[in-house]
DNA sequence: CTGAAAGCGCTTACAG
DNA sequence: CTGAAAGCGCTTACAG
């Protein structure tokens, strides 16, 4: 900046005026400054910028399981949409469902002077966070709830929503009913096996807990474990599928099966509706999620000592065979 | 830092020895110092430690078209994959496909000093990078090549790709195909247009221009557009499309119409083999664009002077039907 | 094993 | 409309 300041015979204060376009610069002198820049290829130094100025980078992170997940993806995409609203950049990282990896990351994203950051937690505890909560980093949890502290959250009613897709298939005259799904550490699979588990309580039926598969975490995974489930002597009647890949894991099997099983997805995908036959699936709304969230982290970003909200969205069954 | 010092009674410089991980501290005064840093909520300013040291800040931005769409998501998925065994933080913006946008994040990834980018472009001209380039920026393009500079690139060969898909629904006796893809200012859609061209062309066959439709860029959008190729009175036997959406777009249009009309589609998506028809597709490999893209954006960090390199991955015709 | 001094490249009051 | 001075919070040689 000052071989620029010295190029276009300025102080350093006017060529920080031009760069920063501020107002009250003779044209004539923004033009030579602009010039010099021009000639010497400058490049302003954020780093320097943002600690002299004391002033956030304007951006936000997000932290979510995998960016090539569909849901994570659609729900990035409703973070990035009120981001962009607010003039702030997008820094993504993803877990890959490793604690060790989230809290690298996390750290990593606070280290970076984010004003905030969105996280989707998969580890038993976030409490590592609080030294930096408490040095004014703002954060926001998405899908799955913090553990080890408080602070603003928004979820799916994952409990409702399962119970609902349940209750579907068991007024369709299954009783007995599979449930394949991640293993009950991830939170909404835990929060939807209680669903499962509640709409059976419901009708008074027992739940056969050999029907019951924790722990597929792909479709592959999710089309093997259904077909161990219907290869057993007492074959469910039905699916109750947990995720988006476990729904398509679970179709694979049933389709290759051949036989009329009755399956019920946890949210909706791609395709899901001309499948043969069709998939009915308790719907979520992952870019409202990510829409909320954001929100969340810009009212936090405003006052800091606002109470902490806990949203629930609603999620909708869509019925289609 | 300083009141870190002031409470631990030692000198900035065996604060800053501690925070690092130095060695030669004596482990009493190590300890001391964490404690006052552990008390006081001590974070260190990366800023400023990147001011002061001169280095970078260990992380590469990465520029896509949109987080939500399966393709950039993969790829971004094997971009992960690279960065992560290099020890860089991946940031990843979306340009929403319009230049505008692109040259902000483009800028403002560079302002925000990563040590190098990768980028799917979608604006006429990139050279508003020249300046940071020459200023030490690393960048490499992928999925699409740079205009307006020389760099670093990763192609699949859409053209051959296109050609043997078309190629695939002539061998079938269809003669006339329709295209269904987005404009050409595109280039993966100008080059796959071309092997489309190119199969009839080998074969002597003369392509009718109204069964070219150009212009939609979502499932919604490549449905209608198909639909309307249907309707015609002399409508396609078969349709070649140009992406995932365009093909997801298309065969839903061929679905609804419940003729026998082929299809072939650029790019391979989930369930794409159990639709009723199954889909043949011609399939690049996203995340491997995204891992060569990385290595080579690593290998020109080490090396800023090496001559630029352009690499095309191959595509694979997958026939289901 | 530890520290005092200088400086990274900007911006902020303040003065004119 | 423009500038001189101080300082943001660290790290780098250098010295001891």
């Amino acid at each position: 900046m000052a071989d620029v300041a010295a190029r276009a015979g300025v102080s350093l204060k006017t060529v920080s005026r031009v760069i920063n376009g501020e107002p009250r610069v003779a044209p004539a002198t923004a033009a030579a400054v602009a010039q010099a820049v021009r000639e010497l290829g400058f490049r302003s130094n954020h780093a320097a910028a943002s600690l002299a100025s004391g002033r956030g980078v304007a951006s936000i992170g997000l932290l979510i399981g995998a960016v090539d997940d569909p849901f994570y993806a659609r729900l990035a995409s409703g973070v990035e949409q009120v981001a962009r609203a607010h003039r702030h950049t997008v820094l993504i990282s993803s877990t890959e469902e490793d604690p060790e990896l989230e809290r690298d990351a996390a750290l990593g994203l606070a280290a970076r002077q984010v004003d905030g950051m969105i996280m989707v937690p998969c580890s038993p505890d976030q409490d590592y966070l609080t030294p930096d909560i408490a040095a004014g980093l703002a954060v926001v949890f998405v899908d799955r709830p913090p553990h080890g502290l408080d602070a603003d959250c928004v979820l799916s009613d994952n409990r409702a929503g399962a119970h609902a897709g349940t209750a579907q298939l068991l007024a369709g005259g299954y009783r007995r009913i599979g449930f394949v799904g991640n293993d009950t550490t991830v939170y909404t699979s835990a929060e939807r096996l209680a669903g499962f588990l509640a709409a059976h309580a419901d009708v008074g039926l027992a739940v056969d807990e050999h029907l019951i598969s924790l722990g597929p975490r792909t479709v592959i995974e999710a089309e093997a474990a259904t077909r161990a489930l219907l290869a057993r002597p007492d074959p469910p009647q039905a699916i109750f599928a947990q995720n988006g890949p476990m729904t398509m894991g679970a179709w694979r099997a049933v389709h290759a099966l051949g036989a009329p099983v009755g399956l019920v997805g946890f949210d909706d995908f791609a395709l899901a509706d001309v499948l043969e036959p069709p998939v009915d699936v308790v719907a979520q709304d992952p870019v409202e999620l990510g829409r909320q969230a954001t929100t969340l982290l810009f009212d936090r970003l405003a006052d800091g000592d606002r109470p902490t909200r806990h949203i629930t969205l609603p999620t909708h069954l869509l019925t289609r065979s």
